[in-house]
DNA sequence: ATCTGTATAGTCAAACATGACTATATCGAG
DNA sequence: CTCGATATAGTCATGTTTGACTATACAGAT
């Protein structure tokens, strides 16, 4: 019936389905796997809410379960419905890109409304933090099922990304700092 | 007093306060502007909201303006306080870098899922759309303000990071292609 | 005259997202 | 034995976001 749903929801669902792919989990199992992966911004509340909603649809079952006398853990586990729309979901995002929107262009719109020497060192400022960011992706924090395709992936995506844009930032410090004309004449 | 607003609410309100820092205008001018330009995916009415939320705080003044016998317009306009937190924003957006997340790697990660042959038939449809998408900048709808340094270093930006996706997809997709087994020797 | 497209200017109900908060259990250090 | 750290498992009030919708005015085509 309800299948209308946003681009948004179509990500976060895949990730919560596909994270159940792996196992069944109980809530801080995955909230942590989505924590530490960052492929996502999606907070705790927000995949509780989701589960919620994925488990009146019955794409997944929740079970209460309890070991020893710890707190009683509510064990997520996907369904057969779920499965079919993972494989869905996951074949269609697989194919399309999505259009790159960085946050940071914003402030680069308006780059001209500072004083040249000011929006300079800012963007150096920039540099060093993007420079900050690929060393420390050396020593990451991911969970110890390394060696799985799909997160190496994801890894070494995020780390070309980086590099363009820092390869592109350095390139446009450097043609700031000669002067805005060099802009106008673009030698591609 | 209340000063306490997430990254989110910065860009956004940097973006409109910079919209307004170039002229005076009125929703229909600000919310075009916004659709054209392409950096951000705020819509309509979160705009007006925020616009509302701006004038609240006395960031920027609103006023009813009759043209004509055509419906009223209400034109915004920036204030001194609206200015002074401007250069505050502005400077500390380009100082900083954003983590880069893309929304697709939510679907790489799961690459495993799904029969190999099927995979690098989707990734391929994910190449074709981005090439697609760089044939598309090509004729770009933007305000007839070009030559403004802003709004080419954005569209610079932005092709340098598609170009990067299509590089490092297409590199992907062909050691894929050989087999997995590449992916355990990576000559990097 | 009428129709179509589009510039114009928003509003609203409903869904969504999250900071802050509440609790209990286990374990190693001191 | 106590304290802090952290694994565990969420909830809730509050604020945010948006799809869908409502309207009027004008210009050019038919």
């Amino acid at each position: 019936m309800n299948t209308r749903h946003d681009a948004n929801w179509d990500e976060r669902a895949l990730l919560l389905l596909g994270v159940l792919m792996i196992q069944s989990q109980h809530g801080y199992q995955i909230n942590d796997f989505i924590e530490r992966c960052g492929v996502t911004t999606m907070k705790k509340p927000t995949a509780y809410a989701l589960l919620d909603r994925l488990a009146a649809a019955e794409l997944i079952t929740v079970e209460t379960e309890q070991a020893g006398n710890r707190p009683p853990r509510k064990v997520y586990t996907i369904t057969t419905a779920g499965r079919t729309l993972f494989q869905q979901l996951l074949t269609r995002t697989l194919a399309t890109a999505d259009t790159p929107i960085a946050q940071g262009d914003i402030g680069l719109m308006f780059l001209n409304h500072l004083p040249h020497e000011v929006a300079l060192q800012q963007l150096q400022q920039r540099l060093a933090d993007l420079d900050q960011q690929l060393a420390d992706r050396a020593h990451t924090h991911l969970p110890p099922d390394h060696g799985h395709l799909g997160i190496d992936l994801v890894l070494e995506h995020q780390q070309a990304r980086l590099q363009a844009d820092r390869d592109w930032l350095a390139a446009t410090i450097a043609r700031l700092t000669n002067g805005v004309e060099a802009l106008m004449t673009p030698q591609r």
